[in-house]
DNA sequence: CGACCGATGTACCAGATGGTGAGTTAGTTC
DNA sequence: GAACTAACTCACCATCTGGTACATCGGTCG
């Protein structure tokens, strides 16, 4: 709220203040405080797991100390939930924004399944984060209220696009809008979990930009052909 | 944190040896020893992660001492090293065992693909360190001369199926075997690695024994469709 | 039998780790 | 401008962690 920057100049007595960041101003902001940890702790922890992650460095690489971390959040786990929190919130809502409800099934499907492609790629630490979060069999996703019935947009809209693909009689019938979605993620999941033992062994990148339309083609491709077989 | 109670029997002259496990008679055995450790080790790198398994514990549930640790193995880092590599030459070594051959190029795809998905599904703990190897970047992978090169049998099976779906004229060209690959093992990989986000925010267990069958069939469908496609 | 060396157990450590008690400063309210 | 409280700093801690020095044990070989 209201930024009213009391006095900027060099006329400040004694404490410089402020560690880290860009030359601010601001003294006492418990908003941006609490944001500025969270995205460092949200890099850290996507970075290097729950266990891996270190209070004691989240801190440094915070404009203010680790005692703020314990004020804000109350311990590492609940700063790890309030990450996972907002990584999801922040995926939802742009999930929010598909629309693909004005083009026919066939179309339809291939470009929810192409939007899915592009959002996977570009919020890797997302990706990151859910791998971290089944290492700990979901546990925490279990401990917060806020995620754990969280409805996801993407299978919603599947869902009317699969009805009306099937009320056209143009995509089979034995499979839901989750087994959909289970495919589509998959495909998106893999390739940016799995990047690294895959490009260690096969020695091939999977997120290679330049087999990237090769693989958006194939996943649009796979979905469809096996919708419409038969 | 063996007991060895000096003089409890009155019979034994001294040393009644071995502290955990059944009642073994064997005093010294350098491969039992390092093969418990290895056991021992798997399940909790498997089941913690690499930074979140602790030596201590490992030695603990072990039937030796943590010492015995450093002295096979040298340090945390090699320990987890060699057990990614008696991991992956175990799954390595039972994938030779495929054998599609007979069958004509559409039922082997399928036939693969099932079997391929059989094997996923009966090593969890597999595709958990491979999950976690992957949050580290396969660094470990990297720098173990073991596994950098390993080849993959089942690649290799794929790329002669298809070569004789094409001399068929029954499978698309535009795709290799790797590509095939990928798309198997994303959709396996997937129901177990995410397992329990998945499971958490949707309500369906992939991995639930009622739905096995058409899972399985779906994977199968997903292929064959997309190869035969047109 | 005695020497040798691989295998093993005990005790210990320095630094890191998550966490906290208690005091201090700044902005707001009356 | 005094009182009040949210925001913040500093120093500190108990415990854990990976790792090691060192003595010792036991099978084998000459």
């Amino acid at each position: 709220m209201a930024a009213q920057p009391s006095e900027v100049g060099p006329s400040l007595p004694d404490d410089p203040s402020i560690g880290a960041a860009g030359g601010v101003e601001r003294v006492r902001d418990a908003e941006r405080t609490r944001a500025d940890i969270l995205a460092v702790a949200t890099r850290e922890f996507a970075d290097q797991g729950y266990a891996g992650a270190r209070i004691n460095l989240i801190a440094d690489k915070t404009s203010t100390t680790k005692r703020m971390i314990y004020y804000y959040f109350g311990g590492k786990e609940q700063l790890y939930i309030a990450v996972l929190e907002q990584a999801y919130s922040l995926i939802r809502s742009l999930e929010q924004r598909l629309d693909v409800e004005h083009l026919d099934p066939v179309e339809a499907i291939r470009e929810l399944a192409g939007l899915t492609f592009d959002h996977h790629e570009s919020h890797p630490d997302f990706i990151r984060l859910v791998s971290i979060e089944n290492i700990h069999r979901a546990e925490h996703i279990a401990r917060s209220t806020v995620l754990s019935g969280l409805a996801n947009p993407a299978v919603d809209v599947l869902g009317t696009i699969l009805q009306r693909g099937w009320d056209a009689g143009v995509f089979r019938q034995d499979v839901d809008a989750l087994d959909v979605h289970q495919v589509i993620s998959a495909f998106c999941v893999f390739r940016t979990a799995n990047r690294h033992t895959f490009g260690a062994i096969f020695g091939r990148d999977m997120l290679d930009p330049a087999r990237r339309d090769h693989q958006r083609q194939m996943l649009g491709d796979l979905v469809v052909a096996y919708l419409t077989a038969r």
